[in-house]
RNA sequence: GGAGAGAUGGCCGAGUCGGUCGAAGGCGCUCCCCUGCUAAGGGAGUAUGGGGUCAAAAACUCCAUCGAGGGUUCGAAUCCCUCUCUCUCCGCCA
């Protein structure tokens, strides 16, 4: 949520803002809305100061042994007043609610100008891109080689979208989600967390996947859940309706989940292979910070899931995505793009986002000074990272020329020696 | 699933027959005093959100909030209804 009083007193600096990201704010609609507010809150609050007024004075009297009735007389003229107001300033604090949920977080200064994917700026490049003296396969061929990947089951027991992994390649997942966890508990500082793989609609406004982006999400039937799309949404939530000392901060939360999303909006997009599901695994980062800090948490937040990329030696590049091609909450973020020989391109493998108080404010989130007001927190957050989409550059990019696959080195201890996962094909 | 108890400020906890209760008391925290330092002690202060005067700060003032939502009433932390959550016992269960 943007910050109320900024909207109200500068909706068209607020809308010049946010043109940035190519979002078109009605100026004259909030102006108009505004308006209407302030009749409505003041003439709701006159009527029920008069009112606690006349309360106030009928309790005193009865107090003292008083006649009370002349003080009673005339009440239900106001009564009515007050309710009329109160249904006015009720409706037009709803549409303002809706008004303000619906409106994307505004970009930082730094996030670089444009429309779409192809405005975004790469940042950095690490790793050397794998120079293969054979034809380079793709994830599904190899995975399907190496008795480890079985779509056609997938399909048969839920349906498209959906992957069972076998043996070697399941334990190679596992090799992955146990590695990043332990890298980023034990040299990032990061507390594990488990959480519900299920959440509210509370924890889902809070976030920012409701109320605009139902349509991604698994809704459990009739029960008031749904299934989340990442662990940033049970793992943020954590702060909702808290005020933390600001000596704890900075928390920073790691968590493995599976994620589960509709990918509604991406019929017939990346259709083969695990590069899209709707259920995959995820090593999510999450950090609460004192505003003053979450820049510098950003900058090392990326840095954590880009130590995962370079212990497994998969080559990378981080791009600044541009102002039109951000999330809904987020106030600057980086794609880190690992690169797969199978496709020989780069793909998003991990999101780091600075949500500043965006989501802080809706999830009534602060922290405070001994003595001072409590101030909202920052939330940040970025994969570290999703797992499938690593099962995947690993696979690719350890191949060899018989459809083997080598172990990288920091996972051979969580694979239990093996260095190899061999072919039959 | 059955029976019962509960939800009050940063935390604990009191709220009488509904009225002067945004709420006693304690802890914590902030400032001051005292002591050579520390500990102990004394004093004062200390909920959150929103509005208005105003574009902003200070100040003043008003409104809302005692798990959530409705209701009764001139007036609700207090009475009634619904819901959510927590706890205890019984049953069932990985």
């Amino acid at each position: 949520m943007i910050d109320p009083r900024f909207l109200r007193n500068q909706p068209q600096e607020v809308a010049r803002l946010l043109a940035r990201r190519g979002f078109c704010l009605d100026v004259e609609a909030l102006k108009a809305l505004e308006a209407r507010r302030k009749t409505a809150q003041k003439q709701t609050e006159d009527l029920q100061a008069s009112r606690n007024a006349r309360a106030k004075a009928i309790g005193g009297a009865k107090a003292r042994g008083e006649e009370v009735a002349t003080l009673m007389a005339g009440e239900e003229d106001d009564a009515k007043r007050l309710a009329l107001a109160q249904a006015e300033l009720a409706s037009v604090l709803a549409a303002w609610d809706e008004l303000a949920a619906g409106l994307p977080n505004i970009p930082a200064e730094d996030v670089p100008d444009g429309a779409g994917e192809a405005d975004n700026v790469e940042i950095r490049r690490w790793g050397q891109e794998p120079a293969f003296a054979f034809t380079a396969r793709d994830h599904v061929d190899l995975g399907e080689g190496l008795r480890g990947l079985d779509l056609a089951a997938a399909a048969k027991l839920a349906g498209s979208r959906f992957a069972v992994l076998r043996a070697g390649l399941a334990r190679l997942q596992r090799a992955l989600i146990q590695f990043m966890l332990d890298l980023h508990t034990r040299e990032h500082g990061y507390t594990e967390v488990y959480v519900p793989y299920m959440a509210n609609r509370d924890s889902l406004f809070g976030t920012g996947q409701l109320p605009k982006f139902s349509e991604d999400l698994f809704a459990i039937a009739g029960q008031p859940y749904f299934l989340i799309p990442t662990a940033e949404v049970p793992v943020t939530n954590l702060a909702r309706d808290m005020v933390y000392a600001r000596a704890e901060l900075p928390l920073r939360f790691v968590c493995h989940t599976p994620c589960f999303r509709s990918e509604a909006g991406a019929a017939g997009r990346d259709t083969r292979g695990l590069i899209r599901q709707h259920q995959f695994e995820k090593v999510e980062l999450v950090q609460i910070v004192a505003p003053e800090d979450s820049a510098r948490a950003h900058e090392e937040l990326t840095g954590h899931a880009e130590a995962v990329l370079q212990r497994l030696g998969l080559p990378y590049r981080v791009m600044a995505l541009c102002a039109g091609d951000m999330g809904f909450a987020s106030a600057k973020t980086y794609d880190l793009e690992v690169y797969l020989p199978g496709s020989s391109r780069y793909r998003e493998i991990s999101s780091c986002s600075n949500f500043r108080d965006f989501q802080a404010r809706r999830l009534n989130a602060r922290a405070r000074t001994p003595g001072q007001k409590p101030e909202l927190v920052h939330t940040l957050n970025g994969s570290g990272l999703a797992v499938g989409r690593t099962l995947v550059a690993v696979l690719e990019n350890y191949q060899e020329e018989d459809g083997g696959v080598r172990i990288p080195e920091a996972l051979v201890g969580y694979m239990g020696g093996e260095t190899r996962l061999a072919s039959d094909a």
